[in-house]
Order: structure tokens, then C-alpha cells, then sequence
DNA sequence: TATTTTTTTCAAAATATTTTGAAAATTCAA
DNA sequence: TTGAATTTTCAAAATATTTTGAAAAAAATA
């Protein structure tokens, strides 16, 4: 396997997957070219590679941007805009982790916390209803907090304190 | 509000929330409307009380017992498949959590090793390309472990283990 | 300021996913 | 067995999402 058909091959996949959680197929594709590129990109060379529309490179550049997978570039003496990703692999995991936790959990407490707030226990089938949302609000935020203090430690500090928990 | 509003809440809420996390509408309606059922109900009950078709009953039911979320109940002297939801919520996390694993972490895990046995590092171009694809494979080894150990361990000791780690 | 380059927007088109419903297959009782 | 009840399948229809591309807006230059 020669490293054009590597690469290639890494872009497919990683947008293939993309689609089974949620991310679109063409964000995924663009950010694993920059993450594979060795310099920056501009929208044109990211068109032409992937055989696109400007509109939606464009559209999934400031995705991507808000994902904080990507950073925009400006090089002097250039009036195009260049990107380039983080090459950072456990920073761009946090990152993801980071934004579906905003995406996912969050929301879902937020509704758990409405109908809390909206109904009296005041009959058993009331109060049977709110075992369940509250019980689904405890997970949820149970999963938030473990996310968010591990996404505030350092990847090193990371590791090693998963290391220690799962060896003893 | 009363009760049958807030179980439509619920419902539409479960519904809207699960396409932002790549499960379809309808099966996070079934799952929730059987969530908050008293007893188990048959594909003509749900098919009545979410205005959907029997095929897409049929269909999602059948990857809720997939996903390890729903239970078939043959009762004595009926005919009929009735269907009831798991209600303990740490269990019903622990699936989903699961369930998400071997779908997003698996592949990726997969194609990684694929691109590794693929290709020879014998150029400065193949081995930078290799580095990334091993940052992947390694990132996403130690997540996929770290879910598992997580999901291999009973929830309360899931809770205090966390609370050990966060709290030193 | 006027002109050119580049980026952004967004309605319409293309594509992908979900849903329907009737036919086929299966199950169960007599 | 047969026949009725029930479940499953799947092609076509409906719906939702993504992509295009040209026009508008914004930014840079002269």
C-alpha cells in the first residue's frame, strides 16, 4: 500500500465513521486532510482534493472551527485564509469529548430539571413518573461531572490516574 | 402541568434528544413511552399511542432488544408479543454506554490496525503518517479499555471509584 | 473611492434516511 | 393438517439532511 492510497484510505474511513456518530460525512473528510497535510490548507486546495463545493467547504471549515479541531491561519503576504488542524490526538479527543458531552448530556439535564420543576408528586403515578426523571437526571449528571473533571486534568495526569484505578 | 402532558414531554424530548446522538426518533419514542409504561405493552399499543406504522414498530423494537434496552414478555394465554423496558436507570446507561462503544470506538480501532499492517514506514512521508495513525490506534485502545473496565465494574462500585479519583 | 478578491449565505437540487403498508412468512390452536 | 392471528420483510413513498452554486456581503488593494 503506497502512502497516496494510505491516506486516501484514512479520509474514506474517517468519514464512513463519522456518519455512525452523528458528525457529517464531509466534516469528517476535511479534517482528516488537514490532519494528514503537512502544511496548511486554503478552501480551494481543500475543493479540488476532495472534489466539494466552496459552499461546503466553507460551511464545514467553521464547524470544525467551533469543534476546535481546526485553526485558521493567516500567512503574510496571502489574501486567502489557510487552516490547519490540531495534530494533537488527545487534544482533538477532548475536544470531541468535550463538545458531544455540551451536545449530549447537557440538554438532557436541562429537560430532566423542566419536568422536575413542572410537576407536584402529589399523586403515586406522578411520583412514579418522577423516580424515573429523576433517576435519569442523576446518571446525566453523574456522566457530566466524570467527563468535566476529566477533561480538566492534563492528558498525562489523565493516563496515569486511569492506570491507577484500573490496576488495583 | 399534569401527567400525561409531562409523559408527552418526556417522550417528544427523548425523541428530539436521541437524533442529536445518532439513534432514529422513533426508537427513542418506543423506548421512552415503554419506560414510562406501567406494564408491557403490544405493537398495536404502541402503534396507537405514537401514530406510527407497524413495520416501524416492528423495526425498532427489534434493535431495542439489540441494544439490550427492552425486554420481550410472553404472557400466559395471549397471543400477542408484549414488550417491557429495563427501569433500572444505571443499567439502562451501562447499555447504552456499551451499545455506543462497539459501534464508535470498535471500527475505529479496526481501521487503524488495517492502516499500521498496510504500510512499510521506509520513507520520512510514511513514517509522519504512521505517527498519526498510532496516536489514533492509541487513543482509541485506551478509551475503549477504559469504558470497558468501567462497564465490567457494578455500579456502585462505578460511583465510589469515581469519587476516590476526583476527590484526592 | 472604485475595483478585485475572497468569504459567506441560502434557496433549490441531490442524496440519504426513515416510514409506510401490503404481501409473505411464521406461529399457534384446533 | 388447516386457518386465523401475529410478526416480519422490503419496495416505494415520505421526510430529513447534505450539497451545490450563484448571488450577496465583506475584506483587501489600488
Amino acid at each position: 500500500m503506497e502512502l497516496k492510497e494510505a491516506k486516501d484510505k484514512f479520509i474514506h474511513t474517517w468519514g464512513t465513521l463519522a456518519t455512525q456518530w452523528g458528525i457529517n460525512r464531509t466534516m469528517a473528510q476535511i479534517h482528516s486532510l488537514l490532519l494528514l497535510a503537512p502544511k496548511s490548507m486554503n478552501a480551494d486546495e481543500i475543493m479540488s482534493e476532495l472534489q466539494i463545493s466552496r459552499g461546503n467547504v466553507n460551511m464545514n471549515l467553521r464547524d470544525l472551527m467551533d469543534w476546535g479541531l481546526i485553526y485558521k491561519q493567516l500567512l503574510p503576504g496571502e489574501r486567502k485564509e489557510y487552516f490547519i488542524a490540531e495534530k494533537d490526538i488527545w487534544k482533538v479527543a477532548k475536544q470531541i469529548a468535550k463538545e458531544r458531552r455540551r451536545r449530549e448530556i447537557g440538554p438532557l439535564i436541562d429537560a430532566m430539571q423542566d419536568l422536575k420543576d413542572g410537576i407536584k408528586p402529589d399523586t403515586a403515578e406522578k411520583e412514579e413518573f418522577l423516580k424515573i426523571v429523576n433517576d435519569i437526571s442523576t446518571v446525566s449528571v453523574f456522566a457530566d461531572n466524570t467527563l468535566t473533571s476529566l477533561l480538566k486534568a492534563d492528558e498525562n495526569w489523565l493516563v496515569s490516574s486511569f492506570i491507577k484505578v484500573f490496576n488495583r
